[in-house]
DNA sequence: GTGACAGTTTGATAATTATCGAAACGTCGA
DNA sequence: TCGACGTTTCGATAATTATCAAACTGTCAC
C-alpha cells in the first residue's frame, strides 16, 4: 500500500481524510484527555494489552455517558479500540493510527526544517 | 520551560490544552486541506518565508470568506502565521507548532512501541 | 433471583460552527 | 481618481455536536 507514503509532498487526499477524522476525533479537550489517559494506563498495566476504562471514568470532569460517547468517537477514528473483560471494558491504542500521525508530523516538521 | 516536555508521563494539563487546540483546528477537512497546501506552498516558494494565499483559495472547494474564516482557526491555534504583502497575503507553519505535536506524537509511539 | 456495578442507549437541549451572499476594506495599476 | 483584485467583515441559516438525566443492558457476587 502507498496510501501512507509519501517523499516530501503532501498525503494523498485519502489519507488526509483519515488524518483530519483523527485530528477532529482528539480536538476535543475532554477526548484528548481521554485518549491521553488511555495511553498512559496502558503503560501500568499489568494485563494483556489496554487499561481499564472505569478508573478513567472518575479523573475526567464529565458523566459516564458523555465518556462513552466520547470513547466511540475515538474508536471510530481507529485511535482506539476497546474489547469487553467481564464486567469491565479494557481500551488500547491504536499503534497504525499513531504511526500514521507521527508520521505525518514528522515529515511535516523535516520540510519546514529543511527550507 | 517546561511545558512541552516531559519524560514519559502525560503532557501537563496547560499542554493538553494547546495541543487539543491545534489538533481541533486541524481536525475539520478543509482547514486541514488548507494547513496542507500552506505546507507544502512553502516549499516551493521563492519569497523570504511562506507562499500566498490566493493560489490555495482556488484550489479549495469552500468561498473566499469561508477560507478566511478557517484561516483565522489556524492562526488562532498557533498553527500558521500571516503577513501582510502588499495586496497579498502570505501563509508561513509555525514550527514551534509542529515541533510540539510532532513531539507529542513520537513519545506516544514510543510509549506505545516500548510496552 | 436480587442487588450492585460497568457501561450504553435514548431523547432532549443548548452551544458551537461551517458556510454563504452581500457588502466593505485596502492596495495597486492605469 | 477610478476600477480591479485580494481579503475581510457582517448577518443569517443550517448542520453538527457536547452534554445530561433517565432508563436500559449485561455481568458478577451472594
Amino acid at each position: 500500500m502507498t496510501t501512507a507514503a509519501h517523499g516530501g509532498g503532501k498525503p494523498s487526499p485519502k489519507t488526509q481524510g483519515v488524518l483530519a477524522g483523527m485530528m477532529r476525533a482528539l480536538g476535543h479537550p475532554q477526548r484528548f484527555q481521554l485518549f491521553v489517559e488511555i495511553l498512559a494506563g496502558e503503560q501500568s498495566f499489568e494485563g494483556g494489552d489496554g487499561c481499564f476504562l472505569s478508573p478513567i471514568i472518575g479523573r475526567l470532569k464529565i458523566g459516564a455517558p458523555t465518556v462513552s460517547h466520547h470513547l466511540k468517537e475515538l474508536v471510530h477514528a481507529e485511535l482506539v479500540r476497546t474489547a469487553r473483560n467481564g464486567k469491565f471494558l479494557t481500551c488500547s491504542v491504536n499503534r497504525d493510527a499513531l504511526a500514521l500521525l507521527s508520521d505525518f508530523f514528522a515529515r511535516a516538521q523535516k520540510q519546514v526544517e529543511s527550507k
